[in-house]
RNA sequence: GCGCGGUUAGCUCAGUUGGUAGAGCAACCCGUUUACACCGGGAAGGUCAGGGGUUCGAGUCCCUUACCGCGCACCA
């Protein structure tokens, strides 16, 4: 008897040592893997960002990625699970900006690009090793020679060559248009970034002038400086005398050029019928002033602050600039209206920054442009297709619809960024000229922006594999199996992964997406760095073992649906762990001095458990199969607990005690128990492998590359 | 406004093609016997949100209402 096994089952001096095991033995790296495989089974793991360090979020998608690769390695598959990390451009920038302000009380523009690059460098590398050694933690057998960064050589040259056949295509294109500005953060964000905040505000309906016909109604008192136009519905009867008439105005000492316009757009029901069309800081006005031909002036600059008037208005922050003219309309006698209004502001996901609209000159991808290459499919077509053929399937699949439902909204892709962490765009100017590519030669200016973090994740699956070479990685593994992730970046990341990838190879990046829900505190809330209920997934493997909180985050949390932990839940999994341990205690001590016969001969009622057995593992490779990870995990608990233990262990007493089928019931307990780990090493790996290497003392063979039972 | 989920035992959640309602935790009673008190045995607990429909049969399919959560769009 192994001396390990007389004490409690102890996962703190087990899991590191049974971690390097695996990792000398060398299984991680699908080249390595015993016999001779043919048939791939791939995952990417979803770079984590290099700001910090992995919540319980990463902990259930490194658990679910790892069930999948253990049970198909133990199948027999050629199994790569390529990990790697996200430099994520504006959200590491802008967490070290942060920590620097604090600090030194330096801005980026204090310090410099180098330096500032310099900085972050430093820190990613820093959150990089933090975050490799806790997916080491949590067990995850991935292949570490391989592993990539969003933004390491390799990765650029994709980027680049990717950014340039783009261009020559036409699909990449510069252009002065309406973009999300973020005056906090000083960039453009694409739409995806965005989120609405409900907040009240004020509705005022007014008159530019007295002698002006129409009331509108607005929110932004102070953009109507920049207004060119008033638009109403072309049916709408109380407006058609004036549609076409111009008129000269002066509008809080600032004059104005209005014309009457008739445009669809309008909706007739809201306010006066009549909206202020202000070009410049709104996409749909500025879409109508592309339409009837209008000018569009800019009057709010890059830090939300007005860029025209007297001294009453220039250089005010646009807060402040409302009260003024709001207090000059009261003054003139021509406001009508002031109502309260609940309103969705648009505000930076990552600054927190309220959004302002503004034109600016910047690189886009043309999401509808006729591809020639791709039978004239534009991208979006080749972000939907995929779908609706059903090469790509969704997990759960009501995901679908929301997917759609994405891409029927989805505009051109503003892919520039005016942060210096990130991919450079690979752009050179001289004059007139523009090159796309390698740098020309001398005389020659860089583009200064960077490309969204989004541009880079979009290449992950074959960047990762050594795209544009033609490498033997790239035709073994590609399109990859399965994408594992959080429902959350369905359109960020999963969508342009099928775009970057239809567009550069003609295929599909993988051919099911598993989207795993939101972990939340026992309450059900979010876990937050404000709320403070994080659950770290490093001190829940310090203290129960990382076996238990894998079986903790898995059981009952269904593909798609949030979830709710807590230490007691864990707690439970610890115990599991326990009860194996010690039922191999039970079995070990009555088998000892016993050679299990191949066809061991059972009596009646053990060879009906026998059959029970083999009929529940079809049953959960079936489930497997299907995905249903949250089924297994709960029945192969409740299986080995309460059918194992409770039942066999508890007849086989009897049996050996009166000697009475004591060899029938030995032969049972053993091949229950190998079975039983082979089912729950891909959940619980740790205890399992060794018990395992407890069991095989002559015979050293990994459980990681043990046959997943079949019959 | 459009769309997607959810509503099942006290709590947290599962529930495959429609066929007698499941687990974990909590609570209750009993128990120290070849592993395990990080334990065992036992019992209890549900009009499956409401209403309607299809069906021999509905937690499951269809319609509808209510409430909760989420996504998208938009309020000029």
């Amino acid at each position: 008897m192994d001396e390990k096994l007389l004490k409690p089952y102890d996962p703190k001096t087990t899991e590191k040592r049974i971690y390097k095991l695996w990792e000398e033995s060398g299984f991680f790296n699908p080249d390595n893997l015993p016999d001779k495989r043919e048939k791939t089974f791939t995952i990417m793991m979803p770079p984590p960002n290099v700001t910090g360090v992995l919540h319980m979020g990463h902990a259930l998608m490194i658990t679910l990625e790892d069930i999948m690769i253990r049970y198909k390695r133990m199948q027999g598959f050629k199994t790569l699970w390529l990990p790697g990390t996200d430099h994520a451009a504006i959200a590491t920038q802008s967490k070290v900006e942060k920590e620097i302000q604090k600090k030194e009380g330096k801005s980026r523009y204090d310090l410099g690009r180098e330096e500032i690059l310099k900085r972050i460098n430093e820190f990613a590398k820093e959150s990089h090793d933090t975050i490799i050694s806790q997916i080491k933690v949590m067990g995850a057998s991935c292949d570490w020679s391989r592993e990539a960064f969003t933004l390491d050589k390799k990765r650029n040259l994709a980027v680049n060559t990717i950014f340039k056949k783009m261009y020559d295509d036409g699909l990449i294109y510069r252009g002065n248009r309406i973009v999300n500005w973020d005056p906090k953060g000083q960039t453009t964000i694409s739409d995806d970034e965005i989120v609405y905040e409900e907040r009240n505000a004020k509705l005022y309906t007014f008159k530019y002038s007295k002698d002006f016909p129409i009331f509108i109604s607005t929110s932004r008192p102070e953009t109507k400086v920049g207004d060119v136009a008033v638009a109403v519905h072309p049916d709408d009867k109380r407006y058609t005398e004036f549609v076409g008439k111009e008129y000269d105005l002066e509008f809080c000492e600032i004059p104005i050029h209005i014309k009457i316009i008739a445009d669809k757009e309008v909706d007739p029901e809201f306010g006066t019928g009549a909206l202020g069309v202000t070009p410049a800081h709104s996409m749909i006005d500025w879409e109508m002033a592309e339409r009837h031909d209008l000018l569009r002036p800019q009057v709010i600059n890059e830090y939300a602050k007005m860029s025209v008037g007297g001294e009453k208005l220039l250089g005010k922050k646009t807060t402040e600039a409302r009260e003024v003219i709001v207090e000059w309309l009261r003054s003139q006698d021509l406001l009508e209206k002031e109502e309260e209004i609940k309103q969705n502001i648009a505000t930076a996901e990552r600054t927190g920054g309220i959004i302002e609209p503004l034109p600016k000159l910047q690189w886009f991808i043309d999401v509808n442009k006729p591809i020639k290459e791709r039978n004239n499919k534009s991208l979006k077509d080749l972000m939907r297709e995929p779908f609706e053929k059903d090469e790509i399937k969704i997990i759960p699949e009501y995901f679908s619809k929301t997917y759609f439902h994405w891409i029927e909204n989805l505009r051109d892709w503003c892919i520039s960024r005016q942060i210096w962490y990130g991919h450079r765009i690979p752009v050179w100017y001289k004059g007139e000229e523009i090159v796309v590519g390698e740098n020309p030669g001398s005389g020659w200016r860089e583009d200064e922006d960077t490309l969204d973090t989004w541009f880079s994740s979009g290449l992950w699956t074959f960047s990762t594999l050594g795209w544009p070479e033609k490498t033997k990685d790239l035709t073994t593994f590609h399109p990859t199996d399965v994408l594992e992730t959080g429902y959350e970046i369905l359109f960020f990341w999963v969508a342009r992964m099928v775009l970057m990838s239809e567009y550069a190879l003609g295929e599909i990046p993988f051919k099911n997406v598993f989207l795993h829900g939101t972990v939340r505190d026992a309450k059900g809330q979010k876990m937050s760095k404000s709320l403070n209920n994080g659950i770290d997934p490093l001190e829940i493997a310090e203290k129960f073992g990382a076996d238990a909180g894998r079986m903790a985050l898995i059981v009952g949390t269904a593909p798609g649906t949030d979830s709710k932990i807590s230490e007691e839940k864990i707690k439970g999994y610890k115990n599991f762990a326990n009860k194996i341990w010690n039922a191999t205690r039970f079995v070990l001590e009555n088998t000892k001095d016993f050679n299990i016969p191949e066809t061991p001969s059972y009596d009646e009622e053990d060879k009906k458990s026998d059959e029970e057995l083999k009929i529940f593992i079809k049953e959960i490779t079936k489930e497997m199969d299907e995905y249903k990870f949250h089924l297994v995990s709960e029945k192969l608990y409740h299986y080995f607990w309460h059918t194992f233990a409770d039942i066999i262990i508890e007849r086989s007493k009897r049996k050996i005690l009166e000697n009475k089928n004591g060899d029938s019931a030995k032969a049972l307990l053993y091949t229950h128990l190998t079975t039983l780990l082979k089912a729950l090493h891909p959940f619980i790996p740790f205890v399992t492998e060794e018990i395992w290497s407890i069991l095989q003392k002559e015979n050293k063979n990994l459980l990681m590359v043990e046959k997943w039972p079949s019959y």
